[in-house]
DNA sequence: TATAATAATAGTAACAATTATCGTTATTGA
DNA sequence: TCAATAACGATAATTGTTACTATTATTATA
């Protein structure tokens, strides 16, 4: 179902998803949430991200293991680090054409593509 | 741990991942293999498919939902049907700059990088 | 402002995907 | 041929996520 009514919840969730640049898990949303709203449940947690990445409102990213969200909407690229297994953000700059030219070689039509690179994070690298 | 004795499920896994196109999630290769060997193992399958991604052999492919798993292990890009759920090959040539390109924006090194494409497949359109 | 409709919640059970365990079997080097 | 052990099958356990249900909160309207 799409969104409707406001919440407390709902409103704290975009919140801190925003205000952080990580990118993090249901999981480490909602610990994170906890501690200012002691009865929040994981569900709700889980509800209102998958709501808002529907919409379009935030971004659903899966890299295998638990997914990550990311409060900045806008079509950018990541970088997973293989050892930490944390997502980041990479400010290259976004490949205007490269949907037209997959055209080409799809049978079908494209509507987005992300761009992920894998590497060692300099924490991971000392 | 690493590859050191053969086994004829691991032939047989790789040998079907290699011949098909699609790209075939765990359960999807166990189905298909179970009708040659009664008393394979989905166990064995996941194992195997997690060996042979950490050596290279194969590539794993996380999107959402259940892992795939692809034979072609030379970098390439995909393209998921949002309909389906289904991964396809694009043969969009591999964009041999922009890992170098990407050092500028990362903290850390880059070992490689994976395209995606998200859009709608023809069987899917019809 | 009170009320009625219902979206959203918390808590928990269920589910799906994957990994771990463990006793047995198969492979391989000596 | 045999001993060491990787790999197996069967199944239990774990992890990440979704579904269910009774209760609470939000919101449009009277």
């Amino acid at each position: 179902m799409a969104v409707t009514k406001r919440s407390k919840q709902r409103d704290a969730i975009i919140d801190e998803l925003c205000q952080r640049h990580d990118h993090p898990t249901a999981e480490e949303l909602y610990l994170a949430l906890k501690m200012k709203m002691p009865n929040l449940s994981l569900g709700t947690v889980y509800r209102n991200l998958n709501m808002l990445s529907d919409d379009g409102t935030i971004q659903k990213i899966s890299v295998g293991g638990a997914d990550h969200f990311d409060g900045n909407a806008n079509n950018h690229y990541h970088m997973l680090c293989a050892e930490c297994k944390r997502l980041y953000d990479v400010a290259y700059p976004v490949l205007e054409d490269i949907e037209k030219n997959a055209v080409n070689f799809v049978d079908g039509k494209i509507t987005s593509h992300m761009i992920t690179f894998i590497g060692v994070c300099n924490g991971c690298l000392h």
